[in-house]
DNA sequence: CGGTCTCTTGACGGAGTTCAAAGCTAGTGG
DNA sequence: CCACTAGCTTTGAACTCCGTCAAGAGACCG
């Protein structure tokens, strides 16, 4: 039930079998409906989530007070707010499933105790958001160099699974344009 | 003269002498002109940069030719394009130095060396590139959240000095607006 | 089924781009 | 130390991509 994380974690680092048994002792498995928060905007964010099913995403409300998504999250992602992890202060943004999800979470203070017990844990996460923050300098380029209808099938050609899994004006909202300019695009009327 | 470095370690774990003594050898200080590049398009990228004096930024250039900065590093800042150092691949990015620089430039092998020595720099670096990834999620909230005016007063406000550092069309690139528009909105002509 | 999400369509408007030309500034070499 | 030049900034007019609004059509779930 945790194998999705620890063929994760394999993929960059060995652990021993005492580490091994030593992480899952720490680690619960939680299911969480479809559209249930794991974080709030304005709450601090003392946890990190690893979806094993389903899909998540990061989300704000912007002044017009509709949802914009900043982030998906699907099986073997990791998903939080770091820096309000990181600095104890309210976070910008809300958690929220977006599927019937099955996700590992982990609190602040169980990571830390695991990240001392299990060094070869802090290369791990080192070498995870390293790629993370790579990949998001990747979409701020895709953001500043393409026009909305290239965003929409780049995205398509990387994903084309995916694609059914979200509602259109999440993704919309995510690529950075409408679901109603979405709707064109898809009907070819642009 | 490595110092500002040890200083921002420091500020995340802390370093027995041995362990200082045996980062200092491996370290070495370059001093780059401004406006030299550090990392071309297509390039794979295998240097991390710590800049201790000056200001480097990381920009691509688009389909009408026009360069757009993504990034900007200044004091105390590592910059390197984390994908292609990760998975030995081309990069799809320009590092380039906007001020004269000192800088302290590390090689993959002396890193993944240093990583294995001081296993307490896993953790650093682990730190350090989930807070960039944090600052990563907020400028892309902040992209998606305000108008090209917005952006333009939010950033002087928070980084009033840095404005005076760089030329304004390669701010103007960074808040993704044209040069021409920041010179109407610093005229207030907007 | 009934109501609430979600998606589509068209008309209109506006934030920001593009282009071209002129004005300014700073660095460089004589 | 001045003059020259290349790079940077400003300005205005025309244009365009995409947002907004409003209304209707589906689709899904209880």
């Amino acid at each position: 039930m945790f194998t999705p994380l620890f063929d994760h974690i394999q993929k960059f680092v060995t652990l021993e079998p005492s580490e091994i048994d030593l992480l899952q002792s720490c680690l619960k498995l939680a299911k969480i409906k479809k559209k249930e928060h794991l974080l709030q905007e304005g709450q601090v964010c003392n946890t990190i989530y690893f979806i094993t099913k389903g899909c998540a995403r990061q989300y704000i409300i912007n002044s017009k007070g509709t949802e914009q998504t900043l982030q998906f999250a699907i099986e073997n992602w990791w998903i939080t707010d770091y820096l309000s992890y990181h600095n104890t202060t309210p976070s910008h943004f809300y958690i929220q499933t977006v599927e019937n999800c099955e996700l590992i979470a982990i609190e602040k203070n169980t990571l830390e105790s695991l990240l001392i017990e299990i060094p070869k844990l802090e290369r791990y996460f080192r070498i995870v958001s390293q790629k993370s923050f790579g990949a998001a300098q990747m979409r701020i380029k895709f953001l500043f160099t393409m026009s909305a209808e290239e965003r929409y099938h780049h995205f398509n050609n990387l994903n084309p699974d995916f694609v059914q899994r979200v509602p259109q004006y999440m993704l919309a909202s995510y690529l950075d344009f409408s679901a109603e300019f979405m709707s064109k695009i898809r009907a070819g009327k642009v």
